[in-house]
DNA sequence: CATAAATTTGACCCTTGAGTCAAATTTATT
DNA sequence: AATAAATTTGACTCAAGGGTCAAATTTATG
């Protein structure tokens, strides 16, 4: 694999996987402190480097935030790309929302909510990706509202009120606790699955 | 009743109600823009002010954060302290969380979530005071779990769980669109209510 | 080794917005 | 009406932090 040698030497791959530090260190700061309380010589002390040596990789500030919403979404594209497994809609949303917790306490990747800080388009970007996603679930719990599995009732309200607990966990998870991400998302899809399914 | 009639015209209340109207406002815009995206001179200008008129009434602008908690936290204890009826604790807790969806979706009450922009005695202080809800809240899971209305599991990701709904849904919820409070209010119930009940 | 490209930095500028203050204006009291 | 208290404001100061830049340093290449 002579590629895969010659990596470690690959300068553009060494700056994008640089650069991805950066953004996961900032987002991990931001999903702490909030993006307005830390600043970029923070991030960047943090990295051991100093703040220009951030502009070399980034724009400004904004892009930073913008990444790491993008990184996220990213993330649970990819989930939500896997073909899960499972007779019912309601299994399928169960396999998803499991990765989805692992993801986010496992990976160094944060969820965050601060969209107001992005200028006009990136919002808009941010919020399209964000829209994408939900309809993607939405879509599922409906079909499972054909399939039985998943119980009548506004498919929106459904969602948000379980993709809630999702950004509630990046507000009070700490890597270092006593709970193991596993843990979190077993009990979290339990108290989704058992919130949406049909009554028996 | 004197004392009402010459309401009006006490000072100190005119001045309180003023003050509150101020944190109240202030707390819709940063629940809407974030805290450090909304200027002083934009809460006064919303109000048909100037910023030092602001200053008339509070110390600065991280108190008017700070009071905007309190002011969430005095309502969700205003709901804690009633007796609400019901047979097992699950029906308490339900008539507990109903009660927290409108308040949120109905007075002008926000719930926000920056901790990070306090100082650390107000802080401090703010934790303390989510942190003794949060902890009636398990008890009262707690208590559902030995009365046999509430599924076993760590009470405190049950309650996590479902306060995540209830953060979001400040993130989310526009007092303008189609959804009612109250329809909010029930459905969320519902979920929170099938997610941590006994299996059937 | 010499040269070029890639990184990193110290020192700087500049805007934004919090907070202040003395003065003006409005409202109540004698 | 005159005086005092309560509100409000225009004009200002100041610090924090984002962003820049030319120069230094490190790393790769002929």
């Amino acid at each position: 694999m002579q590629t895969a040698l010659k990596d470690p030497f690959d300068r553009n791959k060494q700056f994008s996987a640089k650069r991805r530090a950066v953004i996961l260190a900032a987002g991990q700061a931001f999903r702490r402190q909030g993006y307005h309380n830390t600043s970029m010589t923070e991030i960047a002390a943090g990295l051991g480097l100093t703040k220009p040596a951030l502009y070399y990789y980034l724009r400004n500030k904004e892009e930073v935030l913008y990444e790491c919403h993008l990184m996220a979404y990213d993330a649970m594209d990819e989930i939500l790309s896997v073909k899960h497994q499972g007779a019912s809609a309601l299994d399928k949303l169960e396999a998803l929302y499991i990765d989805f917790v692992k993801m986010l306490t496992g990976s160094g990747v944060s969820l965050l909510t601060d969209v107001n800080s992005l200028g006009d388009d990136n919002k808009s970007d941010v919020l399209e990706r964000r829209g994408k996603i939900e309809r993607k679930i939405i879509r599922l719990v409906k079909d499972g509202q054909k399939d039985g599995s998943i119980r009548a009732g506004d498919a929106r309200l459904h969602v948000f009120f379980f993709m809630g607990a999702l950004n509630w966990l990046n507000a009070w998870y700490d890597a270092s606790g006593r709970l193991k991400g596993e843990d979190i998302a077993a009990h979290f899809a339990l108290q989704m699955r058992a919130g949406i399914s049909v009554y028996k």
